[in-house]
DNA sequence: CTCAAAGTAGACAGGTCTGTCTGGTAAAGT
DNA sequence: ACTTTACCAGACAGACCTGTCTACTTTGAG
């Protein structure tokens, strides 16, 4: 079968996702794709390349879906948030891939840390068009709050109620826009 | 010597802290504790107790330095914020230990968790409070989304370029508060 | 048909981890 | 003087981890 690798990917997904990256072993991966140890190090080299590549992945499949969500300007922004929101309120939502993969790899220069550097600018970069779109008299620091914005989403959807969250989420978006207080202090 | 418990315990903090909680093994911290490790395990029954007593420490130390923080109300709101942002953009700072070590443990049932848990809800109770001195008309949730401001600020501290952290804390802080659209949506 | 690529099963080496245990020392209270 | 408590040094068991290896099978392209 041509889609062992395919399989391996998706299985490390989940269980990476799901426990941890540090707790999942290579022998637990390969059990639940259903495939042999040779098999699997014939497609990654070693554990930290099958990491990167889960990691590059999302980082793909969210460059493709943000910029892909209905709405123009604002109206893109609230849509973007409440998804967010809502990704982070659902059953099973365990945090930003990104964020959690941080913090179980504590050297900055390790591969896994410049992908989620790659993605951060990336969503920084994002925010700062649709306030430029939006008119906004000062899109870059607005994008920075924006994206603290973000972190706090993902970090309460994993820690805390539900409930909350969509709400703070869309609270917080309209108070860093409609406030006039938008430079540094 | 008396003290083998206390040289664990700032041990262990220094190097869970700094490279995380799975990574650093016993004996790493009892060879830099300099103890043997019957002593350790006399005072810890195991790894976890000293994880988890690693955390009601930070626990208990927040709990004292943010009370005690100079100002009343809105003054000790952006006090604690001017605050967290500086920390945040101090060398070494690797993130809020409490969100890091809920990131390395995922089951939501593990005694670490519990901590975390009581950590955000009594911070997210000190932001009410401050919220209610100053008389705002929606205090809770208000103290949620700052909450969240305080996510993000420890996140992007430890992932991002210090020095947009600050003036982002202290802006998206008077966001918040000095917003017209508070409520839920 | 042939042959290389991709697959399977599983043993194995070498390392790390937690936690237990032995054995002995030092100090301090009673 | 005795006994408990805390401490040190380090061996050890048992589990788990990554990554390599042998040996064999399947499959698909030329």
């Amino acid at each position: 079968m041509k889609d062992a690798r395919r399989r391996i990917l998706d299985t490390a997904t989940r269980l990476f996702y799901a426990e941890g990256v540090h707790t999942v072993g290579i022998d637990r991966i390969i059990a639940e794709a259903g495939v042999a140890k040779a098999t699997f190090y014939h497609h990654f080299k070693a554990k930290d390349v099958l990491v990167c590549a889960y990691l590059t992945e999302q980082y793909d499949l969210q460059r493709v879906a943000l910029p892909a969500m209905p709405g123009e300007g604002r109206a893109k922004l609230e849509t973007v948030f409440s998804k967010l929101a809502e990704i982070g309120s659902a059953p099973g939502f365990r945090g930003c891939p990104f964020l959690n993969a941080a913090a179980e790899f504590a050297d900055p220069a390790h591969p896994v840390r410049a992908i989620v550097a790659d993605y951060r600018t990336w969503f920084t970069g994002f925010m700062h068009g649709l306030l430029v779109e939006t008119g906004h008299p000062s899109p870059g620091p607005t994008a920075h709050q924006l994206l603290l914005l973000r972190d706090g989403v993902a970090v309460s959807g994993a820690l805390d109620s539900p409930e909350r969250v969509r709400a703070s989420a869309l609270a917080s978006l309209r108070g860093l826009l409609d406030t006039r207080a938008q430079g540094a202090l």
